[in-house]
DNA sequence: CGCATAGTTGACAGCACTCAAATGAGGTGG
DNA sequence: CCACCTCATTTGAGTGCTGTCAACTATGCG
């Protein structure tokens, strides 16, 4: 399973891809290369690994957890992704999140009592429970695992720093194009990433997230099969020419 | 001076009125109320105090440090107010923080080596230098210290996503309003803030801020005034109704 | 294979951006 | 202390991107 930590981690929240060997139960987890630290594998946490609750299996549309509830797990992504959302003062939907394979949930909210937003499963996703009162207890006893969480903490604030950045400067087809070249890294890491993939959240998420509308994703996405930039078919992206892309709108 | 941590913020990474009495060199400090924690104050923390240097000046437009330089010291503010700003792929700037009286810089990025933004003064400030090195030596043997800075960062990644949340669902007189309520709390905590009160930032740097043009926001102060929320003379501000100027926009 | 839902496209309006000019505030020197 | 100068701020006019509403098309599941 995906064990706990996974704290080096890259730009967006993500794990790496280089960690030691994982031991006991994680042993079986094709995340777990990405997913330990080596920090944390070389460690004592063999309690915490035991205590991992593996394999929890959410279906598509199904809920992990709900705002308010009280925040009992840690919760890591298998395989599958996670769309994390509340709703502003209208009643409506607002995505602040997406998590994919190998990417921890709310690590950044440890000390909070209960879930501060909704987390639904975008497709059958294999979910890790990492109890958090155990986690919480080996944090007061190893400051390196606090300092581990110091950090991936941090790289959440970088991320929603860039977010802001992205959507105040930038129009509608730039956000895209950041946009899916940000999932093409993340679905796989390690080299530049894939160049087909299939996009699991529906156009209005990624809206919500780049704080457009719907059909202005829609069209941004449009112009860059037309500049020749990628090729799509519904919720499947080829990406013809990442240099292009990165080039065109000045990402990196 | 405002001793090193300050860590049970207010929600936009503030220091929080509630502490225990300061010790030693930080006894002489007015913000001292709002630096120290009482975990922290109640710990053996005297040697961090005590080579903490404080009453560093700087003038307006003076700056604090540049993007890139070695990071060697974590910055409390003790007067006045700091601007932090990068510069985008234009070599435009673009303003990524503010930090008033009793608020630091910079916490959240503990462990970067150099300092990832500009940060100048914008008007005469104090400024207290906490050394990194003791502060991460601290951290190792005082998980309670980790913790506590794991809190500081979590309000860093809620006050980006707040902004975010703000910066994607409203239109600019409702960041501006946000934005003003926001300064008028953090100017002077405790109770619901001043009704009068001086920005110290330009209309161009709350622009940036807000991700939208210098002359929106001109317009947008004038409509809130014409609209009789607020009266406003060159930097100068004063709430006429901010129960009106919070539930008109959605706002708390 | 058919239906329900997701996604695309079109038309039009509105808010914010851009460029430009006028006004005002703040700081300096006499 | 006042006048002047400079720069920040305000205001105006016109354009363009994105939002909104609506109709059409495609996709994917049962």
């Amino acid at each position: 399973m995906a064990s706990l930590t996974q704290l080096p981690v890259t730009r967006n929240g993500a794990l790496p891809a280089n960690a030691a060997l994982p031991s006991l139960a994680c042993r079986s987890c094709t995340a777990s290369d990405r997913c330990l630290t080596p920090a944390i594998a070389g460690g004592d946490l063999s309690e915490l690994r035991q205590s991992v609750k593996q394999h929890r299996m959410i279906h598509k549309g199904g809920l992990l957890f709900l705002a308010g509830q009280p925040r009992k797990y840690a919760h890591v992504v298998r395989s599958g992704s996670i769309k994390c959302y509340d709703l502003n003062i209208n009643g409506k939907e607002r995505v602040c999140d997406f998590h994919l394979a190998g990417e921890v949930i709310g690590m950044e909210d440890l000390d909070a009592s209960v879930h501060g937003c909704f987390a639904v499963a975008l497709e059958d996703s294999e979910i890790c429970e990492i109890p958090l009162v155990q986690l919480r207890d080996l944090m007061l006893r190893r400051p390196s695992l606090c300092r581990e969480m110091l950090s991936l903490t941090t790289r959440k604030v970088h991320q929603y720093r860039d977010l802001v950045t992205l959507i105040s400067q930038s129009d509608a087809t730039r956000r895209v194009a950041s946009f899916i070249l940000s999932m093409a890294r993340r679905l796989r890491r390690g080299d530049d990433g894939r160049l087909r993939f299939r996009l699991s959240m529906a156009r209005s998420d990624i809206a919500s997230y780049l704080g457009i509308q719907m059909e202005t994703v829609s069209r941004s996405i449009t112009a860059l099969q037309k500049a020749g930039l990628i090729r799509v078919r519904g919720k499947r992206i080829e990406l013809c020419s990442p240099e292009q892309l990165t080039l065109k709108y000045g990402l990196h």
